[in-house]
DNA sequence: TTGTAGGCGTTATCAT
DNA sequence: ATGATAACGCCTACAA
């Protein structure tokens, strides 16, 4: 099965080799018959055309690349299910690329719209903090989306749709406050730039707005050998924190999958939710509206975020507007995770 | 930010573009200082290589890819894991391409190799049924992983890798049988010709065996208009279950996500697990493990599979073996959700 | 050790 | 409507 290039349809068709790219790229100018003809031809001989050799000589492709790192976080699921509908809806290619933790995304997208002659990039999730001059280097427009930052980009160069980590985290702490906790643990990464932090802050916030003081001991970071915002890391650092007989009566994990950890230490614990501890989460992931008992969160409307996004990035191609930055309100969703005392 | 190519560097160090190729490419014959001096300009005037460029000229690469339906699908995470370090330990390039439901995954593939001239693909997840002459297009050794097919395809073409998924399903439910359950309502793909139907098997002849009749009434499938292998089809399929006022006892699902869903249901409906109702699963994700009660399920060694899949495929491409197929075994794991009666 | 030139498979620009 | 031909950016003989 040697490989079969355009010259050779045209050879086996009889036609010139601009007649088969006009077949196959549906232009206007080509005679209906001989571009029957040459389809027939090219089922039958399966003739695909080789993609390195279009994208190189093509000017420009209409496609969009999502760049995403930690592709197997459930939090991107639901999203990635909109962006591709929705690209595809505008005709445009639908490109899903991984990005590897120790790899710089950056370099990632520069190199695939080299490659790809990309029309636009949407970043998914990690932390973004690169220097204005490299981001100038990556001449398509992008999105950030669900990235939360703490240095202060320039507005201009990119576009950005996200929740106020902060504020939302605020949000749900304070809610525990109000619910007459007093002793609320946290589990959070511990050198993180982006929105570990800022959902830290909006936990300090909340408690001294609370009048209630930070205890140092009740500040759980995550394991630097276990994966950050996986189950497992919830459930070691919780087990640490219950042996250790520290007192407190709430626990706040700054992301579902850490509050499900948690929750399963308690429970092995011998203890229960929330008559023992209550047991708070971020992100709003299906699960934990499944889990039992189902896990008060800050859901983030990613629905409506992933459709943001899509349109910003093609207002931006377009040049209807110029960068677009959009902050969605999350909805502090009570489950059955957290009572009052 | 004009695009710089491979001849503005040569021009820029003032040497030939066939130096500077020597030096992004390690090649042995090349003065070290000039060598330097290149990456040196390379650095500083960012220029990135060009993909197309370099795929399209190159004879081959040493890249390996791994096509994957579903990719959202948990289960899959901890083996792209290690797909991954296996394939860049050997000095391979990984290549993670996702598949869309709709999509042909022969075709994705065909067109994938010609373009990134492939070492060798696996393929992960979906349905097999391909007819061998296509897969004959397929110039390059591939593994299918975790693919049930009930088609028998030629041994000598493709290797594969997976559990016997209607053995293992035999296992589960005879599990249930033994502990008592004689109305075990089951939870699966309506027209599913892999491994729905393999697990589905299991089920009947696991009954069989019990001398316990089949009865269709529960037999649930799972619902057409939900994503299927999801907690929310095994919630909705449960809840309408619950209601239909069936007399049951145990419920199995063929994966531990609609697992989830169903018990989530139970407990909706105000019921207990296992004290009402027995739950078992399939598959031994995370989050059976973590879920409150942890799920009775089999657990597939992701692991093991995916280094035998790694290590059949590298060993096909050197050609030191030909096919192979591989069998793993699962195991039972009991968890809280099922008790005796 | 280095430079020159040809070609990878395709599309775009010309003619015809 | 169609065909020849020049790029696209890179790698790699081959020559120097």
């Amino acid at each position: 099965m040697e490989t079969i290039t355009i010259k050779d349809v045209a050879k086996l068709c009889g036609v010139g080799v601009s007649t088969v790219s006009r077949a196959i790229n549906n232009h206007p100018d080509i005679n209906e018959e001989t571009k029957a003809m040459i389809i027939e031809v090219i089922k039958k001989h399966n003739y695909i055309p080789n993609n390195s050799a279009r994208n190189l000589k093509r000017l420009n492709s209409n496609a969009i690349a999502i760049l995403i790192k930690g592709i197997s976080n459930p939090f991107f699921s639901s999203m990635i299910k909109i962006f591709e509908s929705e690209i595809k809806r505008k005709k445009y290619t639908f490109i899903l690329q991984r990005v590897d933790n120790k790899e710089d995304e950056i370099d990632v997208a520069i190199e695939l719209v080299k490659e790809k002659k990309l029309k636009g990039i949407v970043f998914l999730g990690g932390y973004f903090s690169h220097q204005s001059e490299k981001l100038m280097q990556l001449n398509v427009p992008f999105v950030l989306s669900t990235i939360g930052t703490t240095q202060k980009l320039d507005r201009n160069i990119c576009s950005s749709v996200s929740v106020d980590d902060s504020k939302e985290s605020y949000k749900i702490v304070d809610y525990l406050c109000k619910l007459g906790h007093k002793k609320i643990a946290i589990i959070t990464p511990m050198d993180d730039e982006s929105i570990g932090n800022l959902r830290f802050n909006g936990y300090i916030s909340a408690l001294m707005d609370n009048g209630i003081e930070v205890e140092e001991k009740l500040v759980r970071f995550m394991k630097d050998e276990i994966d950050s915002y996986s189950m497992e890391n919830g459930y070691a650092v919780t087990k640490e924190l219950l042996e250790s007989g520290e007192d407190f009566t709430a626990i706040y994990a700054i992301c579902d999958s850490c509050a499900i950890g948690a929750c399963k230490a308690i429970f092995d614990a011998g203890k229960k939710i929330p008559e023992d501890y209550s047991v708070a989460g971020f992100d709003g992931l299906d699960i934990s509206n499944y889990y039992n008992p189902s896990i008060t969160t800050i859901k983030q409307p990613v629905e409506e975020m992933a459709e943001a996004t899509i349109k910003i990035l093609f207002d931006v191609i377009s040049k209807k507007t110029s960068a677009q930055h959009k902050t969605f309100k999350a909805e502090l969703v009570i489950g059955q995770s957290t009572k009052a005392i």
